[in-house]
DNA sequence: CTCTCCCGCCACCCG
DNA sequence: CGGGTGGCGGGAGAG
């Protein structure tokens, strides 16, 4: 068949039209550049079958019926798309089974091609000759087929934080057939997401979708298993010897084959070969292993750029393979395969180092950076001299905390990237220079990698490099188990810094808005200044999530609202470390080992469940958090369950700490407000604008003061709040009534909350009594901070946190939902997705949303929402969601836990 | 040219 | 053993 398949193809094809120009630009620019917005994307979550509506956003979907579908201008989408398409639909004819295949893929196509076919349609709508043209056009570009873009298309069928509740699993098939490529690719992308732990194999062909929930842990960890094997000095080796051929060649280029001097002379450091240490077995040169020592390199660099040939030329020598050119060449096509996903995760971007000797590909990364910075610094302390985190290591590191900020908080993002950039000029070892701006990453990023290496060094060998082998390939990768400091990194986090922290931060705040300048502008991060070709949409992303960290992330919040989706808000979803468990589950190397792990994870998921819950923020797109105990509370979503001993109440408690929490918040927040919204639109209401504008007012002398903010996962940041409010002092009134802030904003309540009040103010254009059960019709509101720019865009929404995004989008701000605002619109078709259930309600009554508030227990979907954590990694059977809110759900845990020990075994290879 | 990287053969390896 | 996986590298589009 396929021959003739083959032939029909031709035959077919010959051309399809594809137009993608426009499409293709986009394509370009991302892959190029780009982040995606992938995380923006809605997500559908399952995407078993169904095409959903999920709005693609941008996309229209004007599939349905895939089908074959003549030619025409009818469906000129359908048709045309691929090749591969054609195919298929030939192929359907002849089986049945293909036939539904192809049915699906036809529901799924329009995601393929959205935006193609987006683009398609509109041209073809407006001129006719377009249609012609196409078929003659058509040229399938390569980029259409890239890996990025296909990368894309698959994140965009999954929310990047999806409820813990919602298992979703992938289906190989599936996804290949509605994206319409080879299960040969599929795998190339799932592959790199695994290794990243977003996905996980379930069974054959069957992947678990968790999303980036744990993603900042497992960043953690693969940094320091860099930087336990000295990766950095690796590249600085590398990149020296380099440099050093070069000049003494000049002009020739061997390079290619010289990496062999090179690597040899790498070697020599380390050992000599070790051959074989495990024999690297296929597995060892899997793509999974590859793309994490890749992202290991970006996580250890100073820099944060890495060539690929520097990042080939170490695989290769680990890997012992003899390094001859045409390895090398492999090396980087696989590398270009890894970054491609990466990219489309927003995790790097592509850039070139200009050497002295001219340009190299390399990529830079965007994702978040800090989380090993200052959290970790913290912890280790703690976790070195205090074993045991208490309440008192709270104290501890809330100093610590706190005179970082003196140190850092106030550190103007410029200084920093400038600082940076001095020093990675300086630095021998990185003689390149990006060419963008140089990412504003926290300075003392590099001093406690020092610090870590020491420790490192003391145990290990002197070698640089002995570390290096040491670890086992697979194994390795996993992220290391949980370890004390994390633990004490959880700590922190649950409990965070009480009320200290929050004055610390407040202070810090101010001096540091103050320092910034309250433009947004003025906070850009450096990276994003690079500004390569990056877009600002990048800020978007939803997936990362904003630092939460009251203190020192405070200022690469500020950053990450103005500039959106800097790395550096990645950032601050480091900081998580909180997800210890997490880490335990995720940790565990390899995937199978997580599953492995699994049984494991529960016990140490036990203690975390507060740990999650900051995780909760972590993960969430915009957090600020307030950390306090009412984080704690927002476990409930966890889904681990607490050990026993574990959290105990924490119902209770979290109701109680929420409510203070939002109680603080309110009071705290004093300044104005400032959301960053992670979709930068254009569009936004004029209402918006007006209250911006007043609020404007305010913003300007003040600061702003947080809020705290918190979205959901599953929104995607939408949540965020601000206030900021004048009056400091918090609201007595629980739950429900807090004082009305003369700013317009609502301010949330966790999301994982759900008993969080709302606050929302009046200062909208319409006069609404504060008092939040009278809240009018206040129906999701957009907030345009004038200072972040046209970008920054804030939709509030009176119901529960949840649902507002998405509902509040169609049914209030259809302006969002304008093409411009593209952007907007997919998150919102995302969150749509996930929380269907709820938007009804939502669009209903706005108003009624403030009784969300009221107690967390009920199951409606709304609960479930709160859920979000990830389930991830963890086994099924550690999950703790149900505890944390409901025992109901836990069956339907338990049952998908099953499911996972199963991919174990596939996986896990090892 | 070089940079990217698609494509798909075919080896592995698991069930 | 069959089929799911996925290493691997030729070769071609893009710049």
């Amino acid at each position: 068949m396929e021959v003739n398949c083959l032939t029909l193809k031709d035959l077919i094809n010959p051309r399809q039209p594809r137009l993608d120009f426009a499409i293709e630009d986009g394509e370009n620019a991302q892959k190029e550049n780009i982040f995606v917005d992938l995380s923006r994307m809605a997500p559908k979550t399952p995407i078993k079958n169904e095409p959903i509506d999920l709005s693609k956003q941008k996309i229209f979907t004007p599939e349905r019926n895939p089908i074959t579908p003549v030619k025409l201008v009818d469906r000129q989408q359908a048709e045309p798309w691929t090749p591969t398409a054609n195919l298929k639909m030939l192929i359907s004819a002849a089986s049945p089974d293909i036939r539904d295949r192809e049915k699906k893929k036809g529901l799924f196509r329009p995601i393929e091609n959205k935006d193609d076919a987006f683009t398609d349609s509109l041209q073809l709508d407006v001129v006719g000759d377009s249609a012609v043209d196409e078929f003659e056009k058509q040229r399938p570009s390569r980029k259409q087929k890239s890996l990025g873009l296909l990368c894309q298309k698959f994140l965009a069928r999954y929310p990047s934080y999806p409820l813990s509740t919602e298992k979703t699993t992938i289906s190989l098939d599936e996804v290949a057939v509605s994206l319409g490529v080879e299960r040969r690719r599929i795998y190339d992308i799932v592959n790199v997401l695994e290794s990243l732990h977003l996905v996980s194999r379930v069974a054959k062909n069957q992947y678990g979708w968790h999303g980036r929930h744990s993603l900042p842990k497992t960043l953690r960890s693969l940094q320091r298993l860099g930087e336990e094997q000295k990766y950095e000095e690796q590249m600085a080796h590398l990149q020296q010897k380099e440099l050093e051929l070069m000049d003494y060649k000049l002009g020739e280029r061997k390079k290619d084959g010289c990496p062999d001097s090179q690597d040899q002379q790498l070697l020599d450091f380390s050992e000599p070969d070790y051959p074989s240490s495990s024999a690297n077995s296929r597995k060892d040169k899997s793509l999974r292993i590859m793309s994490q020592k890749f992202v290991m390199l970006f996580l250890v660099s100073k820099t944060k750029i890495v060539t690929l040939d520097v990042a080939a030329k170490i695989l290769i020598e680990e890997s012992q393979d003899a390094p001859d050119h045409s390895k090398f060449k492999t090396k980087v096509r696989r590398l270009y395969d890894i970054a491609n996903v990466l990219t489309s995760l927003a995790l790097i971007k592509k850039v070139h180092v200009t050497e002295e000797r001219g340009r190299k590909p390399a990529f830079k990364w965007i994702g978040p950076v800090d989380f090993s910075s200052s959290d970790e610094e913290l912890v280790d302390v703690s976790a070195s001299v205090l074993p045991e985190l208490k309440r008192e290591t709270y104290g501890q590191i809330q100093v610590c905390a706190k005179q970082r900020l003196a140190r850092h908080g106030s550190f103007n993002t410029v200084q920093a990237s400038e600082r940076i950039q001095r020093k990675v000029n300086s630095e021998p070892s990185s003689p390149y220079r990006e060419e963008q701006g140089s990412g504003g990453y926290s300075l003392e990023i590099g001093s406690l990698a020092a610090v870590y290496r020491q420790k490192i060094e003391d145990s290990s060998q002197g070698k640089a490099f002995a570390g290096k082998r040491v670890m086992p390939p697979s194994s390795s990768l996993d992220p290391v188990a949980p370890s004390p400091t994390l633990s004490a990194d959880s700590e922190y986090r649950v409990n965070p810094l009480a009320h200290q922290v929050f004055s610390v931060a407040q202070t810090d705040l101010q001096s540091f808005s103050m320092q910034n300048g309250l433009n947004a502008q003025a906070g850009v991060s450096p990276s994003s200044a690079a500004s390569d070709g990056e877009t600002p949409k990048p800020a978007l992303l939803t997936g990362q999530p904003l630092v939460y960290v009251p203190s020192t992330s405070l200022f690469m919040l500020y950053g990450n609202l103005q500039e959106g989706p800097s790395p550096g808000s990645g950032s601050g979803s480091e900081r998580d470390g909180g997800s210890l468990e997490v880490t335990a589950s995720e940790q565990s190397p390899t995937p199978s080992v997580q599953k492995r792990l699994g049984e494991e994870r529960k016990p140490q998921e036990e203690e975390p469940a507060t740990k999650r819950q900051s995780r909760d923020y972590d993960d969430s797109p915009l957090a600020l958090v307030m950390p306090k105990k009412p984080s704690d509370s927002t476990d409930i979503a966890s889904p681990k369950t607490l050990g026993p001993g574990g959290s105990a109440p924490l119902e209770d408690i979290h109701m109680e700490s929420q409510l203070s929490a939002a109680e603080q918040a309110s009071g705290k927040a004093s300044a104005n407000c400032c959301v960053s919204s992670e979709w930068g639109n254009s569009s936004r209401d004029a209402e918006v604008e007006k209250s911006s504008k007043e609020n404007e007012s305010t913003k300007e002398p003040s600061l702003l003061q947080y809020l705290y903010v918190q979205s959901p996962a599953g929104l995607n940041g939408f949540n965020v709040l601000l206030s900021g409010s004048q009056t400091p002092h918090p609201v007595g009134p629980p739950s429900g009534q807090l004082p009305s802030l003369s700013i317009p904003c609502m301010v949330l309540p966790s999301p994982t909350l759900g008993t969080f009040p709302v606050l929302y103010s009046p200062t909208m254009p319409r006069p609404i009594s504060s008092a939040p059960g009278a809240i009018p019709n206040v129906g999701p509101v957009n907030f345009g901070l004038p200072g972040l720019g046209s970008t920054a865009h804030l939709l509030i929404g009176p119901a529960n946190m949840v649902n507002p995004k998405s509902s509040t989008l169609s049914s209030a701000d259809p302006q969002l939902q304008c093409p411009g605002s593209l952007n907007l619109s997919p998150v919102m078709s995302r969150s749509h997705n996930t929380i269907q259930p709820e938007s009804p309600m939502y669009g209903g009554h706005p108003v009624s949303v403030v009784k969300l508030q009221q107690s967390p227990v009920p199951v409606t979907p709304k609960s479930i929402r709160r859920t979000h954590r990830e389930t991830f990694f963890k086994t099924p059977g550690s999950l703790g969601d149900p505890v944390l809110r409901r025992r109901e759900r836990n069956p339907s845990r338990n049952t998908s836990s099953a499911q996972r020990r199963l991919e174990i075994p596939s996986s896990g290879a090892d």
